[in-house]
Parts: C-alpha cells; structure tokens; sequence
DNA sequence: CAAGTCAACAGGAAAG
DNA sequence: CTTTCCTGTTGACTTG
C-alpha cells in the first residue's frame, strides 16, 4: 500500500505532551481524533528495530496550520503493518494488556498508551467474533450430524415397526387356528413357541382390542427409546456397544418393556450395565441449553 | 458507490 | 473514585 502522507495534527505537540489520559478531551468535538499527534510519513521505511513513528514537530507547523489542523473534523490514522504485526505478536502471547505492558508497547511502536488499549480492546472483540462464528459452524456441523442420526434411525424405527405389525398378524392368525384346532388335536406346541405366545399375550386377557392395544404401547416405547440413543449417540458416540447386542436389547425392550433387558441372564459376556446410567446419557437437542454444556469459553 | 474494515469513542459494569 | 473491560456505535478509509 502507498505510504499516506500525515493526515491531522489535531490539538498539536502541548495535547501530546499533557493528554496522558484523554477522557476530559472526549466530549469535545475539537479535539477528536488528535490523540496521537504522530506523522506515519514514510510508514513503510521505517519498521526495522527502531520506532515505527515520528513526533510531530510543531516546530514545522506554523500557527495558521495549528488552527487549521484543530478545527479539521477527525481523520483516522490506520497502524503501520509493523505497527499491527508487533501488536498481533504481543497479543498472541498474551490478550490482556498489563499497565506495564501497554507503555512498554505504547513506547515501542510510538503510538498513545490508550492508542494500544484501544488496540487490544478491538482485537479481542474481533477474535470473540470469529470465535462465536467457529462455535456457530461446529454447532451446526454438531446438528447435522445430529439429525442424519435421528433419520437413520427414524427409518430403522419403522422397518421394527413393520416387523412387529408382521409378527403380531402371524401370532393373530395362529391363535385363530389353535383355537379352531383346539376342539379335535391335543398336541401343543413347542416349548419355545408357547413361551413366545406368553410374552406377548402378558397381561392381555382374550380380548383382541386389547391387544392391539398392548402393541402400540409397546411400539411407543420403542420410540422413545430409540430417540433417547439419538441424543446418547451424539456425545456418546463411541461407547455404543456393538450392534447385534443392542439388536437384541431392542426387541427385548420391544416386547418386555417393564423387563431389565440388559440384567437378563441371557447376556452371556458378564455384561451387567446399570440401565440408568445406560439412558442417562440425555443433552438435548441444540435447541435446548444443555446441549451447549460441553462448549469451552 | 455500497459494503466492509478498523481506529476511536461512549457508556455501563466490575474490580481494586 | 479510578481504571479497565465489554459492547455497541461512529466515521474515515479501503475495496470490488
């Protein structure tokens, strides 16, 4: 970029000289913008080693100037790119500014202690911004990934779905042919198959209404299960268990709903979880305030 | 010339 | 009370 030649030299050598602290200037409208009386002449020559500025020299500026200068509306002055890259590297190593600090800049690079106050100020609001923008991105990424999961299993929800609405036609059916054969054979069936028909027949007397009845209810709390491994699976991800023994814990829960599935002695691998902690894996969706309870400010 | 960037400011809150 | 920080705003300046 092209060297800008000085812009303003505001309230002069005396304002930079007694203005340690600018405050009483700010409310008047005069002396805006002349906090750092400094000339960025030849900005672009000067950032090896020594100071990045030089001093306005009142001496050079006749009275008629000074009067012409002080009643200039404010012009802003940008930072060298020495200026800004020293200023970046300080404040990589450290994004609060120490009085100690700030002076021992302020004298470095040739700006107003508050000049590089104010430096810093901005600075940490721009990187807060790009901060929220990045938690923004994760957290959408979060969501997304979030509601692929929810779909899947949304889809593998109704395929159970179906599979229950096929099995319950078929226990239907054959309790119409047991019924119908009841009267001329004897012979029962296998041990497995009545044990089967009980479970499903628990608590449900003849009565087929009722029935159908007991398997919605079943289903719904299919549904709220799997919708509880959605939200488990999104922090959790890498605990779930492997799949055949989640399978196997989902048709128990499917048709033994009241039943600890996962302390049934059919689980041969010692694996006895506590079914609290299994399920209490619930942040929320991102909608919700819990969901933000893993981010780091 | 509109939109973006950035130094500087205003005002309130918090800390000492 | 002073100082610093935060947040929002202003206006000069840059860029496409």
């Amino acid at each position: 970029m092209a060297a800008r030649s000085f812009l303003y030299g505001g309230g002069g050598g005396d304002v930079l000289i007694t203005n340690k602290r600018p405050d009483p200037f700010r409310s008047s409208a005069a002396f805006q913008g002349s906090r750092s009386m400094l000339s960025f002449e030849d900005r672009g020559n000067n950032g090896s080693g020594g100071q990045f500025w030089q001093s306005f020299d009142h001496e050079d500026n006749g009275d008629d100037e000074y009067d012409e200068y002080f009643h200039q509306p404010e012009k802003k002055r940008r930072l060298t790119s020495d200026q800004v890259r020293f200023l970046e590297n300080s404040f990589e190593s450290d994004n609060k500014l120490e009085p100690d600090r700030k002076v021992q800049l302020a004298k470095e690079l040739g700006l107003q202690p508050r000049q590089v106050a104010i430096w810093f100020q901005n600075r940490r609001a721009r990187w807060k911004n790009k901060q929220l923008e990045k938690d923004y991105d994760d957290l959408q990424e979060s969501y997304n990934k979030l509601k692929a999961n929810y779909e899947n299993l949304v889809k593998e929800k109704e395929k159970l779905k179906s599979e229950v609405d096929e099995l319950s036609d078929r226990i239907i059916l054959q309790e119409k042919g047991t019924s119908d054969s009841s009267s001329t054979k004897s012979t029962s069936q296998p041990q497995t198959h009545k044990q089967h028909i009980h479970i499903l027949e628990e608590d449900v007397p003849e009565d087929n209404g009722n029935f159908t009845e007991k398997i919605t209810e079943l289903e719904n709390g299919v549904q709220t299960s799997l919708v509880e491994r959605v939200d488990s699976s999104y922090v959790f991800e890498q605990e779930q268990s492997d799949g055949s023994l989640d399978e196997e814990n989902n048709l128990c829960r499917m048709f033994l709903p009241s039943v600890d599935c996962y302390t049934l002695p059919k689980i041969e691998n010692g694996d006895h979880r506590d079914p609290q902690s299994v399920n209490s894996y619930y942040l929320g969706l991102p909608g919700d305030d819990q969901a933000f309870g893993f981010w780091s400010y």
